[in-house]
RNA sequence: GGGACGGUAGCUCAGUGGGAGAGCGCCACCCCGACAAGGUGGAGGUCGCAGGUUCGAGUCCUGCCCGUCCCA
């Protein structure tokens, strides 16, 4: 026996090993820079080196292996790139949490040590995915594996953050920005997560004393009497209405907020200049409690008069909106929390970032939750509370640490984007660029919905705060001279400042924004830093040739880096990618990768979802539905797995995985194993027959199996081409499972055991060929099992499926006539059925062919007969029996002393009421003059054969009855 | 509040204006010289609801209901 059972984990990783060996996953440069070989070329999404591989990187590797390995097969140089993203938060995080088990902060190793053992811990456990990785089978070059803090990206980081900075791209500035207190850094609007159902809340109401003079005392005690008078002579309805806009008379105005504790850096209150209610109280000031600080009241517009009691404090340095307001209006931002998020003296700032005065305010020291409570419990003593209640909120928190984050002022680096900053210079430099990219297709998304999420959110793009306060990341490459203040962006580190000469020089503490590295992922991986080394000789004129094409940037970057790869594989051909980091990855690809290089950075971008529990639940740890991938494998195989994600993978919806379908998949791959034993069993049977002639002596069953492979290729292209590898997989298993399988293997027996040499040769050829090519379509998708049964099959001619050329379609004509014969085998079984006859029975029949098939009818006669579990007959005559028609020929049948079941009687009827329902259906179809007009004529002839085909079922369902009724045998 | 996507068999999902499909599950029968992880046959549907366009709508348009997600 050549084959045992199925057993994948027993080859899998053995043939992993031999793909590496033997290197055909790496990418050749030369053949697509001195041969023209056409390239194909994309990035894998570098997972973070924190994480472990999860179902979501496998359904997004395992797609791009099926494309890499699609594209090798036509001929393509697949150039696939891995690596790992240094992932600043989430790996300083678990250094952090390591540290903290030895009882250690970052500050007790202080930065050097620290990033030490960072690195340390990257070696260790940074390539975790990758590894794993492997395991699922993905063709990646791992020669050319990077990594964002290599060598390579750290001067390329540096090199684009000074360019961009020249440019006048990129500015440091005072701003209000999302801070999380644990990770101590700030974080991008992306960075901030808002749950999907508001948190309870509260709403306070505070109380506010008014300064006032006597005679705004005064005032305001004649205007509540005005307005009682007026309240008098109206009507009731009218009443309701003027209550509504009552005057404020009492001695202190109320404010609404969440956050009572930011009451501490209040710069004033504020209502709408519309409302009638506190119109007369503009321009007036209040004495803030607890701090007795003087404020204005102001107003402005964006004042939701509807809100609370239509009045809010307005704290510009610990609210966004706020912020916007206290700009217009010139307040000062008074800061009253320190990087702990925790009370601080209140620090008065302008907008430039000067500091005006300080303040000691109560609570210093304590956390803002402490804080409120203080707050609340010192103002309800000073009568200062008016009420609290109920109030559904919404809290951002840090993505990575779940903390909830707090609007902090302080200076950050921001790169240009918003259509506001510097009459939007970045918007028109970096962002119009990726926007039109889209716009005229040039960068397509599929599906395309996710091209109005892409246009939304750039075209409402806000300035991207590209600091963080983090030791793990790529340094900012910003100097500050300590005796003169100046600021020096430079891509080398500085020792003396350039204006004063002064040796007293420290580099900017915060490191970049992890994004911004992998914003050049597509072509930084494709750029090596030469180290002194020369180019290779034998590419230095194609590659300075090539290079005068380039933009003055990849000119200035070819300098001192290798970019013979670049000029070879970029643009990428394609990304694939989940819709959730769109904006965080996709977006800013396109716009570093088109602002340094003039081109896109690939063409299609392939959008997945997310992959969730059998219940549509996403996976996670806390609700114990994850399924590990790995685990899959170990149990399944690779390729159940890859077989499984890919059948599942419909565009634009989540999939939603289960064990079961896993287990379906693993059993069509087993169907494939027994397949290729019975195959491999015939040959072996025959004592290895050469069969390489076996082509002149194809029979009908032969050529039709080719022509439905035919037809297999042409669907299979057909979806691969549109990235429907849900209809790839659909397409492969009818074909392998029900037609190659059930038919073709089914009818073979008899001409593989028993038949003539010419037939064991037809027969063998034609299984060996079409196997092989279900081998090389099958190896996208399932590559391990493909390789392994191509390596045991005799016609195969390369020493690795890999090798293998996309098949080529088999030189047949259709053969409609065969399937008739298909169709006559099934129906027989399912009248023995209806009639109750048991299919191990055998029953005597008769053909009456035509001329045109008497031949084939002959020829298949052994497969009919073993199929059909039927006595073939021919005749030459029609026979007083019951029959079946077909376009060429008839058969009848000999049921006597066969039927034991009346009651079939029933089911005959039903079928014959539904037959009858169709036939109603079309014949409404062809008697309606509208339809034969309008309807084109393809449809008129398909509905007319429709009308004929139901009328032979009609009849062959009466003869069955009529012979029911009238031939019973007791 | 704005937007996107989805609602088709018990479950998970395909479906390209022209006879409602697949896998799993279910029922009945069958170990047949690859495979019981299999074979043969079968049952099961008001395609979310209501309108509209069309000779013809699961498919296109409008409104509504339910669900998921993104943005503010």
């Amino acid at each position: 026996m050549l084959l045992g059972s199925y057993n994948p984990s027993s080859f899998e990783e053995e043939i992993y090993k031999k793909w590496l060996d033997k290197n055909y996953f790496v990418a050749d440069k030369r053949k697509v820079l001195k041969e023209g070989k056409r390239k194909f070329s994309l990035v894998l999404p570098p997972p973070n080196v924190t994480g472990a591989l999860h179902i979501g990187h496998a359904l997004n590797a395992t797609i791009q292996d099926i494309i890499c390995r699609y594209k090798r097969l036509k001929g393509y140089e697949v150039c696939w790139i891995p690596g790992t993203d240094h992932a600043g938060i989430a790996t300083q995080f678990m250094v952090e949490k390591e540290l903290a088990k030895e009882g250690k902060s970052r500050y007790d190793l202080g930065r050097e040590k620290f990033l030490e053992r960072v690195w340390q811990w990257k070696e260790k456990y940074g390539n975790t995915i990758i590894n794993q990785l492997k395991k699922l089978g993905v063709s990646c070059d791992w020669s050319r594996q990077r990594f964002t803090m290599d060598e390579g990206f750290y001067k390329l980081v540096r090199k684009v953050f000074v360019e961009l900075y020249k440019d006048g791209l990129i500015y440091r500035g005072l701003r209000l920005i999302n801070w999380c207190p644990r990770c101590k850094t700030a974080l991008s609007d992306l960075e901030v997560e808002f749950d999907d159902k508001p948190k309870k809340g509260k709403l306070y109401y505070l109380r506010y004393p008014l300064i006032l003079s006597k005679e705004d005392k005064e005032k305001l005690k004649k205007l509540e009497e005005e307005f009682e008078k007026k309240l008098v002579s109206v009507s009731e309805e009218e009443k309701d209405k003027l209550l509504k806009e009552k005057p404020w008379t009492k001695e202190y105005i109320v404010v609404a907020t969440t956050r009572p504790e930011t009451m501490l850096g209040d710069a004033a209150v504020a209502v709408n200049p519309n409302d009638k209610r506190y119109k007369h109280l503009i321009g007036k000031k209040i004495c803030l409690p607890l701090v007795n600080r003087e404020i204005p009241i102001i107003a402005d517009e964006f004042v939701d008069p509807k809100f609370g009691t239509g009045c809010v404090k307005i704290t510009p340095a610990h609210d966004f909106q706020d912020y916007e307001a206290g700009r217009r209006f010139s307040l000062p931002l008074i800061k009253i929390m320190d990087e702990d998020a925790k009370i601080s003296k209140a620090t008065f700032l302008d907008y430039e970032g000067n500091t005006i005065k300080k303040e000691n305010i109560p609570y210093e020291g304590l956390d803002r939750y402490e804080a409120r409570e203080k707050v609340i419990k010192d103002l309800e003593k000073a009568n200062l509370l008016e009420k609290i209640e109920d109030y559904p909120l919404l809290v951002g928190k840090c993505y990575r640490c779940k903390t909830i984050v707090e609007p902090m002022l302080s200076y950050q680096w921001f790169i240009k984007l918003s259509k506001e900053t510097d009459n939007g210079i970045g918007f028109e430099k970096i962002v119009k660029p990726a926007l039109e990219a889209v716009k005229n297709g040039t960068t397509k998304f599929i599906p395309k919905e996710w091209e109005k999420t892409y246009f939304n959110w750039l075209e409402n793009i806000k300035d991207w705060c590209i600091s963080r306060q983090l030791w793990w990341g790529h340094r900012i490459p910003a100097f500050y001279c300590l005796d003169c203040n100046e600021l020096i962006v430079s891509e080398e580190n500085i020792d003396s400042c350039p204006k004063c000469k002064s040796k007293n020089i420290k580099q900017d503490e915060d490191v970049l924004d992890t994004w911004f590295s992998s914003a050049l992922w597509p072509f930084g991986t494709l750029m090596y830093l030469k180290n002194g080394k020369k180019l290779d000789e034998d590419l230095k004129e194609i590659i300075e040739k090539l290079l005068e094409k380039e933009p003055e940037t990849i000119k200035k970057f070819a300098k001192e880096f290798d970019v013979s790869d670049y000029l070879a594989f970029y643009p990428n051909d394609i990304l694939v990618t989940g819709f959730d980091i769109i904006f965080f990855w996709v977006a800013r690809m396109m716009m570093m990768g088109l602002y340094f290089t003039k081109k896109v950075p690939f063409f299609d971008v392939l959008v997945h979802m997310l992959v969730r529990d059998e219940h549509g639940q996403k996976m996670s740890k806390t609700k114990g539905n994850v399924i590990d991938p790995l685990d899959v494998i170990k149990k399944y195989g690779a390729d159940a797995l890859r077989w499984t994600l890919a059948s599942l993978s419909s565009p634009g919806r989540d999939i939603r995985l289960s064990f079961k379908t896993i287990e379906s998949s693993n059993f069509f791959m087993n169907k494939i194993w027994n397949i290729a034993k019975y195959i491999l069993g015939v040959y072996e049977n025959n004592n290895n027959l050469d069969f390489k002639d076996g082509y002149k002596y194809l029979s009908y069953e032969d050529k039709w199996i080719l022509s439905r492979f035919n037809n297999l290729l042409k669907e299979y292209e057909n979806y691969i081409n549109q990235y429907r590898f849900d209809e790839v997989c659909r397409s492969l298993n009818k074909f392998i499972w029900d037609t190659f399988a059930d038919w073709y293997i089914e009818l073979s027996k008899n001409r593989a055991y028993k038949g003539e040499k010419e037939d064991k040769k037809a027969v063998l050829w034609t299984l060996f060929n079409v196997f092989k090519n279900i081998l090389i379509l099958l190896s996208t998708v399932a590559p391990f099992i493909s390789e392994y049964l191509y390596e045991k099959i005799p016609n195969r001619e390369k020493e690795s499926i890999l090798l293998e050329e996309f098949p080529k379609p088999f030189e047949v004509e259709e053969n409609k006539d065969f399937e008739e014969i298909i169709k006559f085998i099934s129906e027989v079984r399912n009248l023995k059925s209806i009639i109750g006859i048991p299919p191990s029975s055998k029953i005597d029949i008769y053909i009456l062919p035509n001329e045109n098939v008497e031949n084939m009818l002959q020829k298949t006669k052994d497969a009919i007969e073993k199929l059909a579990k039927v006595n073939v007959n021919f005749t030459k005559v029609p026979l007083d029996l019951p029959n079946l028609n077909y376009k060429n020929f008839k058969v009848f049948f000999d049921l006597k002393n066969k039927i034991n079941v009346k009651e079939q009687v029933k089911v005959l009827d039903k079928k014959l009421q539904k037959l009858e329902k169709s036939l109603k259906q079309v014949e409404n179809k062809l008697n309606n003059e509208s339809f034969l007009k309008r309807a084109p004529q393809k449809v008129i002839e398909k509905a007319k054969k429709e009308k004929e085909e139901i009328l032979l079922e009609i009849e062959k369902i009466k003869h069955a009855l009529d012979f029911i009724k009238g031939g019973k045998n007791e």
